[in-house]
DNA sequence: AATCCGGGGCA
DNA sequence: TGCCCAGGATT
């Protein structure tokens, strides 16, 4: 189908050549290092990933030593990325990876794509990169890339949009280089053919873009819209006792944040009152066992803790108890536990310099 | 096929 | 504000 499938390739590594940045995770074929890497990119900027990156690396040099690592400590060393099925997923594998295959990945796209959290994406960029095989990437850069250079308006999100993609990357890809051509074409989408404004008039592409010949630039890649966020309620109820220590629960149901750490929290269907919060059976739940003293609202606008797909108003009472109240933590030692960002911001703040 | 799952950067 | 980011799992 492309004619100039050749030169595509090739003017695309040579770009990348001489534009690429320098990273970590760069000229090295290790498979632990590349699974890392590309686990913690997932839907992640370069920039907030690689610090990440540096402290696993600090923290645990090999697959073994991560593996032998409680999942609590790996979830902390993760807190502040988002997404944290991928480290409950990183941690599963490198414990499979460590014990049932004695420390070895596997060779193939087809085995790595049984290592939990490791998809279509992830299984082509560590054989490419690793064991120099022609399996194409498609990630957002992808995506953006052929949609303009091809001229591609199938929506980037459908099915069907997927496999086209998915066969025209693998049409296009270098067979000689796949790694180097799968970092070149996602470096090239990331660092030149940005989403806005791309430079297109000092592009290596302009006498051979479709989206550019067209000047369609800006409508590609096409993506369908997905549905409005949902609004959710949050009453984070901080438990200060007269010893300087509070309460923190696990979240263990399904949803966001699983098994990460937050304060006893009581969701509503709207912003409430105290007089209305306290009716609540849950709040009955919450002070059965407590001699509450007094309560306070910290913050009477909520904050709004923005995720992907759902909207956090989220208000924080403080509740000061007499009667001592069981599993009480000291105050001073919230960091040991894997909080969301949203707790971490209040903790900083609410307990800075005390 | 559609939805869920974080957090941050940018215009 | 809305969109996007080296996506994957679940329903």
């Amino acid at each position: 189908m492309p004619k100039n499938t050749p030169s595509f390739s090739k003017k695309l590594i040579s770009w990348y050549l001489h534009n690429k940045r320098e990273l970590p995770w760069r000229g090295t074929k290790n498979p632990y290092h590349i699974w890392l890497s590309e686990i913690m990119l997932q839907q992640t900027r370069v920039a907030q990933g690689l610090p990440y990156y540096l402290k696993f690396i600090e923290n645990y040099p090999t697959v073994q030593q991560l593996a032998h690592a409680p999942e609590d400590a790996v979830l902390k060393l993760w807190q502040g990325l988002g997404y944290y099925s991928r480290a409950r997923n990183l941690h599963a594998t490198a414990k499979m990876v460590s014990k049932d295959l004695k420390g070895v990945f596997p060779k193939t796209y087809k085995d790595l794509l049984q290592l939990k959290g490791v998809g279509d994406y992830t299984a082509s960029a560590i054989a490419s990169i690793c064991y120099n095989l022609p399996e194409a990437v498609v990630d957002g850069n992808v995506y953006r890339v052929l949609s303009r250079y091809f001229g591609i308006s199938t929506p980037i999100n459908s099915s069907a949009g997927q496999k086209e993609f998915k066969k025209l990357a693998q049409l296009v890809i270098d067979t000689n280089e796949p790694g180097t051509y799968n970092q070149a074409i996602m470096e090239f989408g990331a660092r030149f053919c940005v989403p806005q404004n791309p430079n297109c008039g000092n592009c290596i592409f302009n006498d051979s873009c479709e989206a550019y010949k067209s000047n369609k630039v800006s409508e590609l890649p096409v993506k369908l819209k997905s549905k409005a966020v949902r609004k959710r309620f949050f009453n984070y109820m901080v438990i200060i006792s007269e010893d300087e220590k509070t309460l923190l629960q696990q979240r263990l149901g399904k949803g966001i944040w699983h098994k990460l750490y937050e304060f006893p929290l009581i969701e509503t269907s709207e912003e409430v009152t105290l007089s209305e919060l306290k009716k609540l059976p849950q709040f009955q739940k919450f002070s059965e066992n407590m001699e509450i003293e007094s309560i306070s609202l910290y913050n009477e606008t909520p904050i709004v803790h923005k995720l992907s797909h759902q909207h956090l108003l989220t208000r924080f009472w403080i509740v000061t108890s007499k009667k001592e109240v069981k599993n009480l933590i000291p105050i001073s030692e919230i960091f040991k536990y894997a909080v969301p960002v949203l707790i971490e911001n209040f903790v900083s703040e609410f307990f800075e310099g005390s």
